[in-house]
DNA sequence: TCGCTTATTACGCTATGGCGTAATTTGTTT
DNA sequence: AAACAAATTACGCCATAGCGTAATAAGCGA
């Protein structure tokens, strides 16, 4: 559960697993965000259109934090796919 | 140089002290991301209504990415601050 | 302190995010 | 297949990001 993401795209599908291995739906994070579901879809999608304030509640939400890490030092696993 | 942010305003600190640690100016990531300094000048400040689009342009003009990491687990450093 | 560079702020403009609301499509379970 | 839950999309509305341009304010070395 792990995720380095240099995309909206990747952002977005990071958020959608760690909200499924919660066990959450788009409403449930809607409620503890007070975003609308609508928003939260789009995300998800990987709209690079979102706010910066929209991903970070959703962050908050899911328990999570960015880190940001220097890239092409370390093996970047998502290039895999 | 690795930085854990749940705030706009950290993430805005991370981003400047990076870009002062390549030795660049904002107009040098201006120059690289076709966004204006003035943007570049918003989102080091903080400002969380920068688009993620924004945020993006910026990390990968940095050699940087997100990693999106679990939260509560660890140790947070910027606790300490 | 002066002068140059870098950063912040401002004004008018266009594009669009997120809102409320609601319909529609997709997924899942029985 | 039917029925319910979950996710995506749409429409009108308001607020604001980022644009061009330019002025002002910090920083900083000579």
């Amino acid at each position: 559960m792990d995720f380095t993401a240099r995309t909206a795209e990747q952002i977005g599908e990071a958020l959608r697993r760690t909200r499924k291995a919660r066990g959450w739906t788009q409403s449930d994070i809607s409620a503890r965000t007070n975003l609308r579901v609508a928003t939260i879809s789009s995300l998800e999608n990987g709209d690079a259109g979102t706010k910066l304030a929209t991903v970070l509640a959703v962050i908050a939400a899911l328990g999570l934090a960015f880190r940001l890490v220097e890239r092409g030092g370390s093996f970047e696993i998502e290039d895999i796919f």
